[in-house]
DNA sequence: AGCTTTTAGCTAACGGAGTTAGCCAGACCT
DNA sequence: AGGTCTGGCTAACTCCGTTAGCTAAAAGCT
């Protein structure tokens, strides 16, 4: 029997994919074995347990989204960087929420972590095209992320529960927090 | 042997105890059984299973802080409202972080959506104390609720990674969202 | 090429968590 | 007291994560 060719990236993109598709909390070893055509306990030639495999997983999701603010806000300014980053990061968690789920609930590992502050170097950017005072750069800082985190977790929980348009909504956030922003 | 005397509030309220103390993660059927003196098989004399205990904990959870809501804005209006809205929410997010965790990612319970709808309601009220458009009154609601749940869930998922305080950080959050509304 | 070494995938097996079936005694009712 | 209901129990099953140990495919060496 020929051997599959694993290696660790494609058995957390195969993660990535069993997460995003019947969700986080459904991630399981024999499913991403199941997708890749090979016994369970072969994974572990490749991630050392399960709580590694989500590990890697979050790590993925933090580089790829990372990635998703750097280039949506690259060139823009002001507004319009501030629009491009919420809509990226909307738009990462609405299409990738088992994923996106993987990063929350990680507990320090450096990995996620470095990813992580790549994205809130790129939130950092945006800021920067607002004439914020600096002793309030971290509250901003947070305040944004808080918003766009909040925003995206309801909503990919389904938790707003009467069906006014969610897009428009959040449109409106996009505009609160810009003019917010303008008077710090 | 005596019987324990157990009915579904005592179970739900164990499994919130187990929750809180070690993390909605661990929240375990031979955990809450432990903790109410009792093996774990009786516990489904009182549940249907872990997934309708989690969902009564979500219920609980949600009326609780709908409780909180209501109780800390009474008699308040515009910011002071506001600030002890968003205080209230923190405060038991903080307090109770399990049973907070348990209310995200329920799909579609009605016992849990109706205690939300109270929430909900209680934070419409602080909305009433400023000069919204109505056509924009679901936006701002939306924002609102984004905002107080994205900071609150970030936190107790230790995900502000410098230790700049937390406290401070969460004031200006306050005034921020006090200064937008006022312009809406 | 042939021989050796490494290693990726396998089967078998264990422990822990959720769950069900079925028993039995404590609680309640008359 | 007798009869019924029911809350807690033990036993047992399944599914999932995980480890041990085997074997054959790949890779490396001469």
């Amino acid at each position: 029997m020929p051997r599959a060719g694993l290696d660790r990236a494609t058995v957390i993109a195969a993660a990535a994919a069993v997460a995003d598709e019947r969700g986080f909390s459904q991630l399981t070893m024999g499913l991403v074995a199941e997708r890749l055509g090979v016994r369970t306990p072969s994974l572990y030639k490749h991630v050392e347990s399960l709580a590694a495999l989500q590990q890697g997983l979050a790590a993925l999701a933090m580089n790829e989204l990372s990635d998703a603010l750097r280039d949506a806000t690259q060139g823009y300014a002001g507004r319009d960087a501030l629009a491009a980053a919420a809509r990226a990061m909307r738009s990462y968690v609405v299409g990738h929420p088992g994923r996106y789920a993987a990063t929350v609930g990680v507990t320090s590992d450096p990995e996620v972590d470095a990813a992580g502050a790549r994205g809130i170097a790129s939130l950092a950017a945006v800021l920067r095209g607002y004439a914020i005072d600096p002793a309030d750069q971290t509250h901003a800082l947070r305040t944004l992320r808080s918003t766009l985190h909040g925003f995206a977790t309801l909503q990919g929980a389904n938790g707003f529960q009467w069906n006014a348009d969610t897009d428009q909504s959040f449109e409106w956030l996009i505009d609160f927090l810009d003019r917010g922003l303008r008077r710090s």
